[in-house]
DNA sequence: GTCTGTGAAAGTGTTCACAGCG
DNA sequence: CGCTGTGAACACTTTCACAGAC
């Protein structure tokens, strides 16, 4: 996430913890998951349990947006799904430009989950002339020079970057430009927004990175150490 | 990250938190892009202001694993490089499994981003029989069955889930079995996966949710202003 | 009995502020 | 001086434990 956070003076009514948002967001798939199952109600501990989190965790979590659970019962899945959906704001559609159509903007393009969750991949643009024109799971692949006039024709709030490092800063500066509000960043480095607008960075070599400590860690632990 | 979490006896000499890991990772990348435009030295100041942490929040992170800084100077990038790296693990070179090879499979098997930081694609496995045979950016598409004989053939440490999410359980298992070690899974359910088995989850659409839900806030409190 | 919602306690992580080194 | 490394203070998160609802 982005926007100010240094400055913070007195203590807002409720900023809701980034953490909270993220695990609201394994609920959620936990959730419709079971429905898809034919479950109807689940407690704070099952749930809990089947994502790693504590029942308390889960109850504390969902309470800061309200009671949405039923003593003696658990939740109702459609309910909380419901709930949640309206939290996070994904109870409406959201339509999302894609910025760079390589092999990463394909695959975001014709990617399945989005779609299920709110998400509508409205644009795709690219810089590449050899590229323009053509389609993508029916996407057509606009130039760079029409990104503005189709993000707000389109109502385009969310963008999605996926251009090499070197140009990533110029894509995100494009959209920012032309009215979008939120950007997921697959380009590995920061981007610096203004404020009022939001990243989420996702760094694919990252998240290898992250697993390689925990397998080295628990080879280093088990060779030097007892447990 | 996975492995025994619940029942944790006694404190182990030094828990490293993923959050530190992760703000390695991220520290890693900035150096690597310093030491390209000439840089040979940065302060925890600078560090942290081009990422949006504090100066302390540096030196802390890095004084979990040693005394990296010079004072007065600060430190020196190719050093930390060296040090962020042995830490991660990607001093070395890391074999890597792909699991799933449609749109988003293609797209990891061509990621420039991963070769850089240790990491090798050295086999890619699919189900379905007229993928098989087929070489995407050099490496061969393999059946399943062939999956363990040829993870331990490479000695691949790790392992990238690329399936469908009906499917992601199944490949994790085999995965497992053949002695992989850690596991990212674009799957948008969480694996239920040993002791001893890492792994990171990718949600694509979870991003996504996590700008909503940034957006969404501001729109709210935008509008309604008192909560 | 089951399960939620919630203050209070425990535990973690972050920032402060300064001693000490180059 | 500038900057690191670090104990101490602070803030935040998670867990505990129990009153109240079904």
């Amino acid at each position: 996430m982005s926007s100010s956070k240094p400055p913070s003076p007195r203590t807002e009514p409720a900023a809701v913890p980034a953490a909270v948002v993220n695990r609201l967001s394994l609920y959620l798939r936990e959730l419709q998951h079971l429905v898809q199952h034919g479950i109807q109600t689940i407690s704070s501990s099952q749930l809990g349990e089947r994502l790693g989190f504590s029942d308390a965790q889960v109850r504390k979590d969902l309470a800061h947006f309200g009671n949405f659970g039923h003593p003696g019962v658990g939740y109702r899945c459609d309910e909380l799904i419901s709930e949640i959906r309206r939290i996070l704001g994904t109870d409406r559609r959201w339509s999302v430009a894609l910025v760079g159509v390589g092999n990463l903007g394909r695959a975001l393009l014709g990617y399945r989950g989005f779609a299920p969750q709110g998400f509508a991949l409205a644009a795709a643009f690219d810089s590449d002339p050899a590229k323009i024109g053509g389609r993508i799971e029916g996407v057509e692949i606009l130039p760079m020079d029409r990104l503005s006039e189709v993000v707000a024709e389109r109502h385009i709030d969310l963008g999605l970057i996926a251009v090499p490092a070197a140009d990533a800063q110029t894509a995100a500066d494009r959209l920012v430009a032309a009215g979008v509000r939120g950007i997921v960043n697959f380009a590995p480095l920061a981007l610096v927004l203004p404020d009022g607008v939001s990243q989420v960075g996702v760094d694919l070599a990252r998240e290898l990175e992250q697993v390689a400590f925990a397998v080295a860690s628990r080879l280093r632990s088990g060779q030097t150490n007892g447990q």
